[in-house]
DNA sequence: GCAAGCA
DNA sequence: TGCTTGCAACGCCAA
DNA sequence: TTGGCG
């Protein structure tokens, strides 16, 4: 820190003042928060969408990503006028003036706080019971490959577009990906959530090997779609925000021809700024594409009618009616354990894998090379493959 | 990061 | 004036 | 009281 002097900065319309400006919030990457200002400032029109008329939960890392951080849900009681919030209630019947974002002063002002990354709920201001985006948290176990991730989320943009629905995909700038949906504020949090536990037991039903519906970590393998990232008062860490990690990785929207051959590790504070001015923002469309959940919560019914209801809830919510008993197979009293291990995933609705001839079709993917006229021509069938396949393909060692 | 309280 | 201090989320369930 | 989970 060499001239520990306030700088303020003429943001869309106001003065902001930014506070020690040369503060090394990366100490690896050499980062200021000056620096971090500026990244957002860049990227402001992709940010706001990620986070514009949303209340947030705000993440402050006061000493820099290397420091120790805290959470902070009731807005700063001194703050400027401009500074806009919105009332939440929490079941305890206690409430949070929490900040809504949506212009780009008030995101400088937020960055000034010490927040690096941004955490909005998937609900506008105008509409705290009515989520208007479902969230697809991608959350691989420890040592899963991102190649496994990448697969992982084109199966899932596969069986969101087979319900109804537009993905939008991102990498989160921590270990996984997220992949978002604009739907109708139609549906309340627990419907919201249901439609994710649907969701996540059809992208595992169709990718075993590599996708876990499991809430219990002992029980996971290869990624968790972690549905409960979609219960009320839980937020994700929104398109274009910097993680706190030591090369500033900034969780960045992506087109769907990237996903297949996307780098995490590409996307930084130092980066992303060239790549938005270049491409503009992947997601822009994003709130012209709402959706639907019927589609799912139909799925989610037959799921129950096949004896697979309600998933557990995170801690600190309360049981809810017909949710399972909330805890891990190793931890069950002995009596309660199953003899034989359910699954988690339901079977198929009836007449899918069987052909018009009533002859069972090939269920398991398989390919044939032997067969091609060339090496070039069996190559291209091997990448046709992978395409269709997605599921499998980087699970062959 | 900031404001209040204290020397 | 300058330094220190307190404060900044959600708060249940099962064994 | 401990450990569950973001
Ligand atoms: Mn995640
Ligand atoms: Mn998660």
């Amino acid at each position: 820190m060499s001239a520990a002097k306030d700088e303020v900065l003429e943001v869309a319309g106001r003065a902001v003042t930014i506070s020690n400006p040369d503060k090394v919030f990366f100490p690896k990457s050499g980062h200021t928060k000056l620096d971090l200002v500026r990244y957002y400032l860049a990227v402001a029109e992709g940010a706001l969408r990620g986070v514009g008329g949303r209340p947030m939960a705000l993440k402050r890392f006061v000493n820099g990503a290397e420091g120790e951080a805290f959470f902070q849900k009731r807005a700063p009681t001194s703050r400027p006028e401009w500074i806009e919030t919105v009332e939440l209630s929490f079941p305890s019947g206690r409430t949070a003036e929490e900040i809504v974002v949506r212009d780009a002063a008030q995101l400088a002002w937020i960055i000034n706080l010490g927040c690096i990354d941004l955490n909005p709920h998937p609900v506008r201001a105008g509409d705290l019971d009515h989520p208007d985006e479902l969230r697809v948290d991608l959350d691989p176990v420890p040592g899963v490959s991102w190649a496994q991730i990448r697969d992982v989320a084109m199966v899932t943009r596969d069986v969101l577009k087979d319900f109804g629905l537009v993905g939008w995909p991102k990498t989160s700038g921590s270990r996984g990906m997220h992949i978002y949906c604009r739907i109708e504020p139609r549906w309340t949090f627990p419907e919201v959530r249901r439609a994710a536990v649907a969701l996540a037991r059809e992208v595992e039903r169709r990718a075993p090997q590599i996708a876990t519906s499991r809430w219990w970590k002992e029980e996971r393998h290869g990624v968790f779609l972690d549905y409960n990232q979609n219960a009320k008062d839980r937020t994700v860490a929104s398109a274009y925000s910097v993680r706190p990690l030591d090369d500033a990785r900034v969780s960045t929207p992506l087109m769907w021809d990237e996903v297949p051959t996307c780098e995490a590790e590409a996307f930084t504070l130092a980066t992303v700024p060239r790549r938005f001015a270049e491409i503009g923002d992947p997601s822009k469309g994003i709130d012209e594409a709402v959706g639907s959940l019927e589609a799912l919560l139909e799925l989610s019914a037959q799921h129950e009618a096949a004896g697979f209801g309600d998933a557990p809830w995170p801690p600190h919510f309360a049981k809810q009616t017909g949710e399972p008993s909330r805890v891990q197979l190793s931890r069950r009293k002995r009596e309660d354990r199953p003899a034989t291990p359910k699954g988690a995933v339901p079977p198929p609705a009836p007449g899918k894998t069987v052909g018009p001839t009533g002859r069972r079709r090939t269920t398991m993917p398989l390919i044939e090379i032997a067969r091609a006229a060339s090496e070039t021509e069996a190559r291209a069938g091997l990448q046709r493959w992978r395409a269709r396949h997605a599921e499998v393909w980087s699970h062959l060692a």
